[in-house]
RNA sequence: GUGGGUGUGGCUCAAUUGGCAGAGCACUUGACUGUGGCUCAAGAUGUUGUGGGUUCAAGUCCCAUCACCCACCCCA
């Protein structure tokens, strides 16, 4: 029986794992350097929790969880997203805030899998617990912002948008309302839905009769409170006075329940019609929707994946071209114990190497060595036991000499770390 | 949930109006018993996604089904 992978999961081969390590090491630098602290959380909470995060207005919540009961009948669920393990983690264990933390972790999503978007993925994001100020979305978007750029993102863009908070909101959701109920004949049936469960949503319909009708709806700009539009004008002053480009966008609204205030996502033109490479935003009020004490935070987040997509594009490393540096080839029973020891001996002084343990003659092995990418080879036969000295073929030049294992161990080049990664054409997808 | 596309050796793809399932790359072995890359020779690899139907005959035509990819919705 062959098994196949699961729809919507992948297998990262040594190639894009290779360059995902190297995005994570750059983003751990980053993020440590911003003084933000990891964190993990579970892979599987109560499904509550993201119920009552998320929101059930969400799509994800309604139907994209992988929700399950476990043994002793819990109602859980895996991690879709998270923001609301991330809350419920500083609260349960009351640190003390404000907290800057950061994760890299997998999310699980069951909607249908097309390019850049898988049923698991990783995302990165970064949250700072504890702090009201516009600031703290200026700094989050700008720590973004230069993580995106030096990752080489092709076609990025930022949209930005403020979604007022508790005290405005509600008499702007009602104004759109009725503007909704009266213009109700041009709305597709899902748009209705979204009248009733969370009005700001209809913004995100792409159907056309929809959007001809929204052209004319009232803005929220005009019912924002004294606060919010402080907040708001703080954070794009920000934006400008660090030349971070941004289109303030009054239809952005976000899928997830718990924003107020600052939304913003990053996109690219890459990606099509699902552009979105990073979302974030402040919610203010998610902590208490948690049972916890009033805690405002901002945070973003993005899908590994998509952003590797849009940096490097099909490009990934080209891991079966990832060279050797040293390779022994034993010749014979004896010489394959006596070449596991100098293996062992040789790694302790902080050499790469490796030993080509499978019979054959010697033409078989080189030819094996070649074939593995080997840079040089040692020799191991009974001869060069018995005397102590063997034989270093560079593979390249095909020139070789004699060595004692003391000569092997001064030659520098050795001593390099292994260039595992070679560019070339190997595919992401 | 909706729409489109593709399924043939490990990989990339051929196969005429329906007529013996093929090539290149990769792989194995040998020429070469301790010196690779080049060359030459030989070899292995398939339920043509699956099930049914039409036909003397199906990779090819018809029906069904599955898988994967792409797009929509939504999201990272």
């Amino acid at each position: 029986m062959r098994f196949k992978r699961v729809k919507g999961t992948r297998d990262i081969l040594p190639g894009e794992a290779l360059a995902r390590r190297e995005l994570e090491q750059m983003v751990y630098d980053k993020f440590s350097r911003a003084g933000f602290l990891p964190i993990l959380t579970p892979t599987f909470e109560a499904y509550e929790l993201y119920q009552r995060s998320t929101g059930q207005a969400s799509d994800i919540v309604i139907k994209e969880m992988y929700r399950f009961a476990d043994m002793g009948g819990r109602d859980l669920a895996l991690r879709p997203e998270a923001t609301p393990s991330v809350m419920r983690a500083v609260l349960e264990n009351y640190l003390k805030i404000p907290i800057r933390l950061w994760y890299a972790m997998t999310m699980f999503r069951q909607d249908k899998p097309q390019k850049g978007r898988y049923r698991e993925h990783t995302q990165i994001g970064a949250e700072i617990v504890g702090e009201a100020e516009p600031e703290a979305d200026i700094e989050l978007v700008k720590l973004g912002y230069d993580l995106f750029t030096e990752m080489g993102i092709k076609g990025m863009y930022l949209e930005l948008n403020t979604i007022g908070c508790r005290e405005c909101r509600p008499g702007y959701t009602e104004k759109l309302v009725e503007f909704l109920k009266e213009h109700q004949e041009g709305l597709c049936s899902d748009c209705k839905v979204r009248m009733k469960r969370n009005p700001l949503r209809v913004f995100d319909c792409k159907v056309k009769s929809c959007q001809a009708v929204l052209k004319n709806a009232p803005s929220q700009r005009v019912y924002l409170c004294q606060d919010c539009r402080n907040h708001f004008d703080q954070v794009k002053k920000g934006l400008e006075q660090f030349s971070i480009p941004f289109n303030e966008n009054d239809r952005l609204v976000r899928g997830l329940d718990y924003y107020s205030r600052t939304v913003v996502e990053f996109k690219s033109t890459l990606l099509g019609a699902q552009d979105t490479l990073c979302g974030g935003g402040r919610y203010d009020y998610l902590a208490e929707e948690l049972g916890g004490p009033s805690t405002p935070a901002t945070g973003f987040a993005f899908g590994v994946e998509r952003a590797l997509l849009v940096s490097k594009g099909e490009e990934v490393f080209d891991f079966t071209k990832s060279p050797i540096s040293l390779l022994l080839l034993p010749l014979g029973d004896e010489a394959r114990g006596y070449s596991l020891q100098l293996l062992f001996k040789l790694r302790e002084a902080g050499i790469s190497v490796q030993v080509e343990f499978r019979p054959g003659r010697l033409s078989r092995k080189l030819k094996h060595a070649d074939a593995r990418n080997a840079e040089r080879v040692l020799i191991v036969g009974e001869d060069e036991i018995a005397k102590a000295r063997f034989i270093l073929r560079d593979m390249k030049t095909g020139e070789q000499r004699q060595v004692t294992i003391e000569e092997l161990l001064g030659i520098p080049e050795l001593k390099e770390p292994p260039s595992l990664l070679t560019s070339g054409e190997d595919q992401i997808t």
